[in-house]
DNA sequence: TGCAAGTAAATTGTATCCAATTGACGTAAA
DNA sequence: TTTACGTCAATTGGATACAATTTACTTGCA
């Protein structure tokens, strides 16, 4: 994701990013430029230029003169996400069942490994070592553009449970992992695509029937819309 | 895509997005931040934070402290966005066979109509409706998020057609634009499907036999990847 | 007490300024 | 002639200053 060229600006990004994966900031937390400056040791011109790529993506959102906030995703778009990363994620699996790098499958196992290292603690690590198994996934197709969106999403996806899912300790399991594995190693893309699906299922599930109850602030912000400017 | 929000940042970054589409600025062209200010009588400031989300969007790549270039992709980055791309119009197909709005169809039987009222003339407005026929599609499915990420594989196959076909007279067939309409009226949607399928090979076979000889500058960053920091 | 208006504080929007880096040109030495 | 070096112009990287806008508080009036 990040280039590593504007060092600066990319190293704001990159932490404004991991503390949003990791949900230690929160759906709607404000995010002021000098706040987030004098933290990080920057001027303000650097943090704005991490927000724009963060709205960009989707993770914040901005309201003029009012300032940068942590993405609310609304239920609607929760769907939407969630539909185009079955879409994508789907044809990843299809594409790697046809090819896939010679050292795939160790990268994938060990990754697997990792996240079983972390088991049981409900930590930011874990949530973030989840995310990251489906970018890698994605990333061994070869196709940047394609793991770029796939990316996209699946921290959007982070975001979604951090507001909607009631725990999220495991938001992926880790068995299902190693499944989705299995069956593209046995080239049968079709199971692999449903274990994926079910596996995508799963986690959406989670996210609907066990949604809390909306924030003041995003539930006022959903009536504010009829009246705003 | 332009949110309407910060009025200046915006305006800047939708002319310079509409010039690229109807490639006045070319590929490799130099997008030197003073320049771009002056012409459109803002400081640099505002020209950054376009330049910032062109480039989030693939559009226009920087280099560290020589500036901003409208960009060239190389023919594996081609590869992968006709790839993407065929991948998330096939699934906007599938969707808008399921469930389209009510007035899906002159909407886009409108479009087509427009599009037809410019055929012949090879302008850049052609080009432009074309690409925006099948972002309209996108948008029908009501999914947001699909249609910005196809929003942002049309206007970048735009960006490789300028780059590497011979004329780009016509990228699309105005009449395969109707009989898609037609297929996904019918509710066949394995026909309509294939339609589309059929269609975007066509654009990019367009723009791998027609190829022109690559830019010096297109050469010599391939090989410079080698060497770069 | 409750509401309204006005004022002050906080925050972003934009412009400008200085420093750092890059590329080009020209000059001199081998 | 060619290469190496040094200087200069052009451009971006980043910080700061000022203007505009919004929010919150306070004051005054009914």
């Amino acid at each position: 994701m990040s280039d590593g060229k504007n060092t600066l600006t990319t190293a704001v990004y990159d932490l404004l990013r991991k503390a949003i994966i990791e949900q230690a900031l929160k759906p709607g937390m404000r995010l002021p430029e000098d706040t987030v400056g004098e933290q990080f040791g920057v001027s303000r011109t650097i943090v704005r230029h991490a927000l724009v790529r963060l709205e960009n993506e989707g993770l914040v959102v901005t309201q003029r003169n009012r300032g940068a906030f942590v993405a609310e995703p609304s239920k609607e778009e929760a769907q939407q996400i969630f539909e185009v990363r079955r879409i994508l994620e789907n044809e990843v699996i299809r594409i790697l069942c046809n090819r896939i790098p010679d050292t795939g499958y160790d990268q994938l196992r060990s990754h697997v490994r990792n996240e079983e290292g972390v088991r049981g603690k409900d930590g930011p690590v874990s949530i973030r070592l989840a995310g990251e198994f489906h970018v890698l996934l994605a990333e061994l197709t070869g196709n940047e553009i394609l793991a770029r969106y796939v990316s996209e999403v699946v921290i959007r996806c982070s975001l979604i449970m951090s507001l909607y899912a009631r725990s999220h300790s495991s938001d992926c399991a880790v068995d299902e992992h190693s499944q989705i594995i299995d069956a593209i190693q046995s080239g049968d893309a079709e199971r692999a695509i449903a274990i994926m699906d079910h596996h995508l299922g799963a986690v959406q599930g989670r996210a609907e029937l066990a949604r809390q109850p909306d924030s003041i602030r995003s539930i006022l912000s959903h009536y504010g819309k009829e009246l705003a400017q």
